[in-house]
DNA sequence: CTTGACCCTGACGTCAATGTGAGGTTTTAG
DNA sequence: CTAAAACCTCACATTGACGTCAGGGTCAAG
């Protein structure tokens, strides 16, 4: 397969996969004038190059991590790197959490069923980390308005 | 309150403070010299700002929400900004998990009892979404590792 | 053989939240 | 009074994963 094939198929630009060759993150044969040729497990391994992407690790990390994913073993420092960024996106989970009830609690007063009620600060939005709110975990409030707010925008 | 002190009670630079007045997301009253001066309260609002960039949201995005904290009302627009929001984080944190998912089974292939058991590719560490997988929710495998990279990089 | 779609290699542009340094004023401690 | 520490305003530098344009080959179809 050519380069706009897997790039079609794994839902990226032909630029990013040249620069994931570059950066030593995905390899391909050529044909004689010089053209790429991938085969099918390209794909799935630029979904997963992807993914790391997305999830915030830099190319140079995803480029130790890569190997103990062709070869199946890991290299003590490849472990704690796999530990170490484990950890690093559970701490970013736990930030966009953070954030997530910030904007809970925006919506929550934005609600209030009596907006005379709450003037301004009688508990400002922002309060740092009001427990009560803590309880509750994944859906949050208003339901209503997220569902069709995702009709909106996904 | 001056700006130094602030930066440090709220762990940012005092450029980051200069530069979200600029963005219009903090202010500031001056003294006759010119030095910036802060209320108290200021330290929680920049560390709500700080969550949100943590959380991906750039400062045209809380320049809009900013109001509605401080006024505790928001407007139609602000409303659907809110939500959409909302569901970017969740979105991101699903993202997030999936990755942390992909390192949780390389994990546990490089942990694997019996490594000549696997010599490379029985099943791919990165296999699309394998729903066995997907019942374990939180913690993950490996806990030791995992507490001791904590112990490492936190 | 030619046209249009695809591919190649540079190489510069982008965006956003800071870092950093220059050159100068103000505040504070002794 | 003096020196250090903290503050001020520009304004350029950084980082990373690409976007984008230039200038030029390649490949299938008609």
């Amino acid at each position: 397969m050519r380069i706009g094939e897997i790039a079609h198929q794994a839902g990226v630009s032909t630029r990013a996969l040249r620069y994931y060759e570059e950066q030593g993150l995905l390899t391909s044969e050529r044909t004689p004038s010089g053209q790429r040729t991938y085969p099918e497990s390209a794909v799935e391994r630029v979904r997963l190059i992807q993914q790391f992407f997305t999830a915030g690790l830099p190319s140079r990390t995803i480029l130790q991590l890569l190997p103990c994913v062709d070869t199946g073993h890991a290299s003590p420092k490849a472990f704690e790197l796999l530990a170490s960024e484990r950890n690093r996106i559970t701490a970013a989970m736990a930030d966009l959490a953070a954030a997530r009830d910030a904007l809970d609690r925006m919506i929550d007063i934005a609600n209030h069923p009596t907006p005379e009620h709450c003037p301004a600060l009688r508990e400002p939005a922002w309060a740092p980390y009001n427990p009560a709110d803590a309880t509750r975990t994944a859906p949050g409030p208003t339901e209503a308005l997220v569902a069709s707010a995702t009709l909106i925008t996904m």
